[in-house]
DNA sequence: CCGTATCCCCTAGGATACTG
DNA sequence: CAGTATCCTAGGGGATACGG
C-alpha cells in the first residue's frame, strides 16, 4: 500500500470521529435494545449532559446511524431509533465487546 | 442512573478510547498488511507526527493490540505487529469500512 | 417533555527540536 | 533508524440556565 491517500478513501471523520466520542457507543447500545425519547435516553445512560446528548444525536443523525421522528401524541414525544446502518454499527460494537471479554 | 441491564459493565476507556483517536485505525490498518518499523509506519501513514505515533503505539501496546519487538540486526530495527487481539480488531475495522461503502 | 445556548476547563493533537 | 521533550491551541466534555 504505497499510497494511502489515493487508494484508501477512508479518511478521518464520519463514523470514526463519531464513534470515538465518549458517549456514542452508549447511545447506540441503548437504542439497540429499543427506540426511546430524549430524556428516557438521557436517564438510561446516566451521567450524560443534555447538551452533549443533543450534539451526539445530531452527529449520529448526519451519519444516518440514528433516525428521529416526532410523535403527535399526548404528551408529544420524540423517538430516536437505529437505522439499518445503525443496526450494523450496533452489531460491530457487540463484536468489539466480545473481543474485550475474550482477551480479558 | 439506573442500570439499563445487568451484565454489561462496558465503561468508557480501553479499546473505545484508543479507537477514537484520530490516527489509530490507520495504524491498525497498516499493520494488518504487514509488520513494520517506526519510521516505515510513519511514512506509510503520512502526515502523522512522530510524537503522536509514539503515543498511539504505546496505547495500543497497553491494550494488547500491537506488540513491539526489537531486532538485533544491522542496523538495529524495531518491529510493530498486530497481536491476536489486534487481528480481531482489524477485522472489525474492515467491517466498519464495508458498512460505510454499503450505505454510501 | 424536549431540547438549545453559553461559558469554562482541560487535554489530545500537532509542530518543532533534540537524543540514542 | 527510533524515538522523547516541549510548547501551543483548538475544540470537545460538562455544568448551568433558559426556551418550545
Amino acid at each position: 500500500m504505497a499510497d494511502l491517500r489515493e487508494g484508501q478513501p477512508q479518511e478521518w471523520g464520519g463514523i470514526w470521529e463519531a464513534l470515538g466520542c465518549k458517549w456514542t457507543f452508549h447511545i447506540v447500545r441503548c437504542l439497540d435494545h429499543e427506540p426511546m425519547g430524549f430524556n428516557q435516553l438521557k436517564d438510561t445512560i446516566g451521567g450524560i449532559p443534555a447538551s452533549t446528548l443533543s450534539t451526539r444525536l445530531k452527529e449520529l443523525g448526519e451519519q444516518d446511524i440514528v433516525s428521529r421522528s416526532v410523535q403527535d401524541t399526548t404528551p408529544p414525544s420524540t423517538r430516536y431509533e437505529l437505522t439499518e446502518k445503525g443496526d450494523a454499527v450496533a452489531d460491530i460494537i457487540s463484536q468489539l465487546e466480545e473481543i474485550e471479554e475474550r482477551f480479558d
